[in-house]
DNA sequence: ACATTTGTTATGTAGTACATAAGGACTATT
DNA sequence: AATAGTCCTTATGTACTACATAACAAATGT
């Protein structure tokens, strides 16, 4: 029997904890049960009783629910349940040192994906308002041009308007958290690189031009970054 | 002075729990001294110690730690830093029952985007085997047809593929998990609706097409969704 | 009728005690 | 000397108790 085999027989003896478990009962009771954001939970002694965990088990299980902001407590109402922020538990983990070096690449990989997506949704909600403002921005960089840090404080306000355009407030959040992996990302490289095409000329194209040609224009505009992406071996 | 410039100086008094504290200082300082994944962390006794909290407390923020997968403990050698799954900790909150509507649409954009986006992806990694399953896939669907249940399947079946073929294992498991949002929101579909551009032409166009065209089907595939999308006010 | 006090209750925190597993050290056996 | 077995130490895992605190409810006083 090969080896290959016995790793997808044998997997890791994971040990799980009691909060472990309780953690998951829990999550499996609000589910059965169809509980809402705003209904109520039990007590925790009621919880530990009927587990038959000590408190402490429990409470370390609330703990976790309620980082996640899936339970909220007040000190004498008890607990009630209550809608997550998504994203807040995402920013919780994306720190660029700590994450592996492959996922920092997929990640990177995703933002180029989604910028590349994104003209649809810009073209169907952009105001005038949005592009004059997008201008200023670009204008703004061609002027003070130099300086390395200014330059990458200006193309990360320049591509954060862009995705606030979007009116999708969760991609807005999502990009604006995925930025220190850019920067530690951008950090690494040794020359600035400028694409062939400028945020002026992609203002240009929002303003008279079509969603194709602004797809072009990104994809002009991110081209040294997609050069440098692994190819399929 | 508004309501407004009110609420916005005075935010809600969000009582921190001592937890909640040593969670915060227990980031901190693993940031300060650079942890790396690998490095032991001190005892929780010394960690309570020092804050001057119980072990209680300290056991908590270490529990939710443990849960986002950035520490590691076993019985005696004590606690390692370790590198987090940054999709686990989504995971466990997308829920479609519990999150709200807005992020649900939110979500669903997203998800359109990335599919718009990820044809340069596509054509830098595609193989010829990636499309001939694709097909098989395609032409799967074709031959059955008619079952709604089945036909769910072969849907989610076709666009994983695609996002398999990106070669981005996280693009890829994201959209796994995105799977029940979409499953919520096409439960309440009533009518299947059916693009101009069918799955077997997309494969097509994988086969003898340019990416341009790629996503000029993508485009039409997903049209009736575009067209569901609130425009901007 | 309203304000004040008192009581109750569920969570938050502290502290103690013991179980358990994982090493490490030490000894015994071949 | 190498291996096997035993004991000991140690850090985490779990349980239990006790009390503080805040929020609400009820009772009381004016």
């Amino acid at each position: 029997m090969s080896n290959n085999v016995l790793n997808n027989e044998l997997g890791p003896i994971v040990q799980k904890t009691m909060a472990d478990v309780v953690e998951i009962r829990l999550r499996e009771y609000l589910k059965e049960k169809s509980f809402k954001p705003g209904d109520p939970l039990p007590k925790e002694l009621e919880i530990a009783q009927s587990l038959g965990v000590s408190r402490n088990v429990v409470r370390e299980a609330l703990s976790r629910l309620r980082m996640l902001g899936m339970v909220e407590t007040k000190k004498k109402r008890g607990m009630v349940l209550a809608r997550p922020d998504i994203l807040s538990s995402l920013e919780r983990v994306l720190d660029p040192l700590i994450i592996g070096e492959s996922t920092l690449q997929d990640i990177f990989e995703i933002r180029l994906t989604l910028e590349m997506g994104l003209a649809d949704l810009l073209y169907l909600r952009k105001t005038k308002k949005d592009v004059e403002e997008l201008e200023q921005i670009a204008k703004t960089q061609k002027v003070t041009g130099g300086r390395q840090t200014f330059r990458i404080k200006n193309e990360i306000a320049f591509h954060g308007k862009i995705y606030q355009m979007t009116g999708n407030e969760t991609l807005q959040r999502f990009q604006n958290m995925l930025l220190p992996v850019f920067g530690y990302l951008v950090s690494l490289e040794k020359v600035p690189i400028i694409g062939k095409v400028s945020h002026l000329d992609l203002v240009e194209i929002l303003k008279h031009g079509s969603k194709e040609e602004f797809r072009q224009g990104m994809l002009q505009h991110l081209q040294h970054h997609f050069d440098k992406l692994k190819r399929n071996p």
